[in-house]
DNA sequence: AAATATTTTTAGACAAAACTAAAAGATTGT
DNA sequence: ACAATCTTTTAGTTTTGTCTAAAAATATTT
């Protein structure tokens, strides 16, 4: 595998990111995403092109390769390791985690980046809830689905918070709810579609505790079911 | 404290190391130790002159500020607490930490490199034995080491002879070993152990010198390390 | 389908960090 | 002291990645 430049790493991130099921991407939409100008994406397109990593027609718009994506995987493997890292071992928060990471993520050296995945004891999610690509590029697909969507009374783990915000993040510290959060749908009240949770900290022997959540804050948690097996997608195609 | 290119660091570390007590660095002297040349050091001491972190006057050679040799005792706290990690808790060998940490060492976050001090246990010395600078750019004072001990072109300075007879002083007299001669190992020859270093006297703008030391002789030189700064005070003052 | 608007690309410029070749300055030997 | 030598600096290029302004291609509207 060749080493990349920070900047080609950061826009072959951003493709995989924008880049849904075959979607292609476009110049302004990758300008956009990037914070930068249209003519910088068309120069680097060009050079990815070049390097095989893109398939791209001008005005035509463009998307990975099978090459690209299995550097992406690499690219985003790292930095949910990192995440899993400061989060978990250096105690940072949630919304702490992303702006380091993302340095820490182009320093190039797998053998580092498979030690480090050792030493974390080989997670599957970082502290977003995003799942972890392991060495060959596999990434588990949980189904996730938001909790307004998940039944009464079945058993779930929350992966996701898709908003952000530190409003957020302390109203789910307050109320004791973390990425890996069993929780379960008591009760829904069609009134104003707030719901009555139960839920139990990781690890936390303590009693679930029972309260009321909002429905735009339940709009904002996202679980996978214990019940239903985690899915291989996409990666192990490239091992 | 400002941020500064990888490139700018690099250049800025590698002077800390050349320089020992007061000495001044020449412009072939850190392109040798950067494989580089002459006319990049130029270029970018003029730059680093602007930003105040040197005194530098053409021809004439160039030192670092008290800005900075704190912000090298910052990178070389980078450095150290980095070789550190990737040693005790991702078990790399000695001879594989340094090159990884050469890249760790640029990320740039002051909370990322206090958060791994602590979560390490506040290590003060490096795999290699080196003192690692606590958050306030102070560091313990270099242990007095045997050249038999010196890694090859560490360069280091001498700073005892503990056989004073008149025998071994007539001998470095004519080589020109004194207290405060700057040296290098260059070759450490298994056969009989005796060793090929390059020695400056103190203040000579002299080209080092080339000769072979016997073991005998090896064994009575202690010098410090110069990758150390021999002044703790220098850190001290600027917290 | 023509006119207008939007998106994308090209062309040319710039900054950072490197290099080569040539000029300028310092050092050394006689 | 002065010529020869070595070191350092300057001047001009190169590469990577960015930008602005203008041109070309595509999309939309009437």
């Amino acid at each position: 595998m060749l080493n990349y430049s920070t900047s080609e790493e950061n826009y072959i991130k951003a493709i995989f990111h924008l880049q849904g099921e075959a979607t292609t991407v476009t110049t302004n939409g990758l300008a956009h995403e990037l914070s930068t100008k249209p003519a910088s994406v068309t120069d680097m397109m060009k050079k990815l092109k070049t390097k095989k990593l893109l398939h791209y027609r001008p005005y035509r718009g463009f998307h990975l390769s099978q090459e690209g994506k299995k550097v992406a995987l690499g690219i985003i493997r790292r930095h949910r390791l990192w995440e899993y890292f400061l989060s978990e071992k250096l105690q940072f928060t949630w919304d702490e985690v992303h702006e380091v990471a993302e340095q820490l993520e182009h320093v190039s050296s797998k053998k580092l980046i498979d030690k480090l995945d050792e030493f974390l004891g080989f997670p599957r999610f970082d502290p977003h809830g995003d799942p972890i690509p392991d060495r060959h590029g596999r990434i588990l697909s949980s189904r996730q689905i938001c909790i307004t969507e998940l039944s009464l009374n079945k058993t779930a783990i929350v992966c996701n918070v898709s908003d952000q915000s530190s409003e957020i993040l302390e109203l789910l510290k307050h109320k004791n709810i973390n990425i890996g959060t069993k929780l379960e749908v008591k009760k829904k009240f069609d009134f104003d579609n707030s719901m009555e949770i139960s839920a139990a900290s990781r690890g936390k022997i303590r009693q679930p505790q029972l309260f009321t959540i909002s429905e735009q804050l339940a709009k904002n948690i996202f679980v996978t079911s214990t019940l239903t097996p985690l899915r291989v997608e996409e990666g192990k195609k490239n091992i």
